[in-house]
DNA sequence: ATGAAAGCGCTAACAA
DNA sequence: TTGTTAGCGCTTTCAT
C-alpha cells in the first residue's frame, strides 16, 4: 500500500507537504495542492490511521459496548451514536458483549489498546467494578447506557425504570389487579433490580402483599427465560391474574406460554411489558408497554461523551445523570381480573 | 498513559525485553519475565496497537460491515462473524451502512485506514462498483454477505434467493393461488431481483402469466415499504389471493396492513415470508416462510475470509461461492383461494 | 510556502 | 537470554 513517501516522491514534493495537503493547512499553494492529490489518487493512497494516531494521539474513534446485539432495544442505540458520532467528525466500533462479562473486558481491553477517545458500555455485571475502574484511571471518558454500576459515579444515561415499573404496575392494579406475577432479567443487571423495585413500590403503596413467589429472575434477559418462567407462574396452584414482561425479549416468551397454554389476552390474564416488541405492535397493536425511545439514548450519550472528551474544562468531578422518561402506551393487554378478590 | 519504555525504566530492562514478554516470546527467564510483568500491572500498562499494528501490519481485525443493524438478520450475522473471530485470534470493527452507499463508502475507507485485514461486506448498492475495486485493488481480502456486486468476481456466502423464492411461490401455486403479489425490496439489491427472479420462475414454469401490476418494489427494505404497497395491493380491483413478503420487515408491514383492512389469514389472503419474524413465529406461529440460518452465514463467510487472510497461497485467483440452502417452514398462514379461478 | 530533523510506541534483525 | 540499532508512516517543530 502506498505511503505518503510514495506521494511525495512521485508529487516530487517532501512528504510534508503531501501531509498539509491530506490535513487541508493552509499553508500550500494551489498549483501544489492539485500536483499532490492528484499523485494520491494514482496511487490509490489511504492514509494510515495508525501511524496518525500513534502521533497525534487522536483516533477520533468512540468505542460502543452493547449487551446484546440482536435485541433491536441496542442496536436503536447503536444507531442514535453513530449517527451523533458521524455528525461529530468521530466514527464508532461497535462490539457486542453478548451479556458477558469476559467479553466485555476483552473488548474493553481492545478499545483501550486501539486508543479510542471515548466509551459508551451497557455493562453485562452492574456489581462487577474492576473492569470499569481500569477506565476510569486511564481517564479515558466513559458514558454508562441503560445500566448503572454499583457503588461508582459515572456519567449516565438511562430511562427510569424505576418509575416506568411502577406505572406499570400500577395501572395493573388500578384495573383490579391483586396478584401480579414480574418476570425480570437477572439480579446483575441494574434495570432488573430497579424494575421490580418500582412493581414493589407501587404494591406498597397500594398495600398489597408481596410475594416471593410472583417476582422471577431469570438466568438471561430472553425469550426463553420468559417462557419458561411464564409456564411456572401460570401453573401455579394461585396464578397471578396479571404478568409484567420484564423487558421485550422476556415479553415474547411470555406471549408464547400464554399461547401454549391456551389462555386469552386480556380475558384469562393480562400482560404488560416493559419496552416495545416492535414486530407485534406494528401487526398487531395489543400490547401495553412502557416505551422507551432508544435512539435518543444513544443520542444523548454521544453528546455528553463528545463533551467529556472535548472539554476536560468544565466541572471535570461532577458527574452526569440523564434520565429519560419513558412512556405508558396503553392498548389492549389488560382487563379486570375475572375473581373480584379485591380486599378493599 | 504508560509507555513500554516506562515499563522497562521501571523493571530496569530494556524494551525489547519488555516486547518479549508482551508477546510471550521465549526467551525469557522466568525472573525477567514476572519482573516485567509486575512493572507492567503497577502501571496499568496496556499495549498501543497502534504502534504494534504500524510495525507489524497486522491488526488481526476485521471489519464488518452491514446494511441495516437494527435487522435481526444481520445482528445475527454479525455474533456469526464474531464469534468465529474471537475464536481464530481476530476482533471485529461492526459498521452499519444503514442501506446508504454513501455511509458504506466511509466505512469502507475507514477500514482501509485501520488497516483491517479483511472485509465482511453486505453492500447497500450491487450495482456500484467503485467502492468495491478499491478494496480490491488493494488486496485486502474481501467476502461478500447475502448480497453479491454485480460484474464482479468476489468471494461470496448467501442463502439461495431464487430457489428460496421459487418454492415459496411454488408452494402457493399448489394451493390454488394463481394471483400472487410480491412485495421487495429495492432493484439495488441483489437478494430483491433474486426472489422476484425466484417468483417468476416458478409462476412460468406453471404457466401462469405474470402480472407487473403484482410485483412490487420497494425504495427499502422496509416495514413502512411493506405497508405501502399491501394496501395497494389489497385495494387493487383484482387483488392477488396471496402477498410474498420480500424479507422480514416487509412482511411486518405486510401483517399490518391486511389487519387494518380486516382481512383474514388465511380465509382472506395468504401470506409467506422470505425469512423469519423471531418475535411473531415465537409467540404465534402461524407465518409460512423460508427460513434463513444467519448466524451460519456470519461463521461461514469469516471462514472464508481467515482463509483468504492466511494462505494467499491457495488458489488466489479461483472465486469460492458458498451457496447455503434456505428451509421452506410450513405453518398456516395459507390456504386455497376462495374463488376458484383455476385455468387448468 | 516548503522542507529537514526528530520522534510517536513499538518490533525485526542483528549483535553480544 | 538480553540489548542495540533502525525504522514502520506519519506529524511536530523549527528552519528557510
Amino acid at each position: 500500500m502506498a505511503t505518503i513517501k510514495d506521494v511525495a516522491e512521485k508529487a516530487g514534493v517532501s512528504v510534508m507537504t503531501v501531509s498539509r495537503v491530506i490535513n487541508n493547512n493552509k499553508y500550500v499553494s494551489q498549483e501544489t495542492r492539485e500536483k499532490v492529490e492528484q499523485a494520491m489518487e494514482e496511487l490509490g493512497y489511504i492514509p494510515n490511521a495508525l501511524a496518525h494516531g500513534l502521533i497525534t494521539k487522536k483516533t477520533h474513534v468512540l468505542g460502543l459496548i452493547v449487551s446484546d446485539i440482536t435485541n433491536p432495544f441496542f442496536t436503536t442505540i447503536a444507531r442514535g451514536v453513530e449517527d451523533t458520532a458521524i455528525k461529530n467528525g468521530f466514527n464508532t466500533i461497535l462490539c457486542n458483549s453478548d451479556e458477558d462479562v469476559e467479553k466485555e473486558e476483552r473488548y474493553i481491553e481492545l478499545l483501550l489498546r486501539k486508543r479510542v477517545e471515548g466509551i459508551i458500555l451497557s455493562p453485562a455485571d452492574c456489581d462487577k467494578r474492576r473492569r470499569i475502574e481500569q477506565i476510569i484511571s486511564r481517564k479515558i471518558p466513559l458514558v454508562l447506557i441503560d445500566r448503572r454500576i454499583s457503588g461508582l459515579q459515572i456519567d449516565r444515561v438511562y430511562s427510569d425504570s424505576i418509575n416506568g415499573a411502577y406505572e406499570l404496575t400500577k395501572y395493573l392494579i388500578d384495573l383490579g389487579h391483586r396478584r401480579i406475577g414480574i418476570i425480570i432479567g437477572p439480579r446483575r443487571i441494574s434495570t432488573a433490580v430497579d424494575r421490580v423495585e418500582g412493581y414493589k413500590r407501587a404494591l406498597q403503596e397500594e398495600g398489597i402483599s408481596m410475594e416471593e413467589e410472583l417476582i422471577r429472575w431469570g438466568k438471561k434477559y430472553s425469550r426463553e427465560d420468559g417462557y419458561l418462567n411464564a409456564i411456572e407462574l401460570l401453573t401455579l396452584e394461585h396464578p397471578p391474574t396479571a404478568i409484567f414482561g420484564g423487558n421485550r425479549l422476556i415479553t415474547v416468551g411470555i406471549l408464547r406460554a400464554i399461547r401454549e397454554l391456551k389462555l386469552r389476552i386480556p380475558d384469562d390474564i393480562s400482560v404488560v411489558s416493559f419496552d416495545e416488541v416492535e414486530d407485534i405492535s406494528v401487526t398487531n397493536p395489543f400490547l401495553t408497554v412502557i416505551s422507551q425511545n432508544s435512539y435518543v439514548m444513544g443520542v444523548v450519550a454521544t453528546e455528553q461523551l463528545l463533551e467529556r472528551i472535548r472539554g476536560n474544562n468544565k466541572s471535570p468531578e461532577d458527574l452526569q445523570e440523564i434520565v429519560l422518561q419513558p412512556r405508558l402506551v396503553i392498548r389492549k393487554s389488560c382487563g379486570s381480573p375475572k375473581e373480584e378478590v379485591m380486599k378493599e
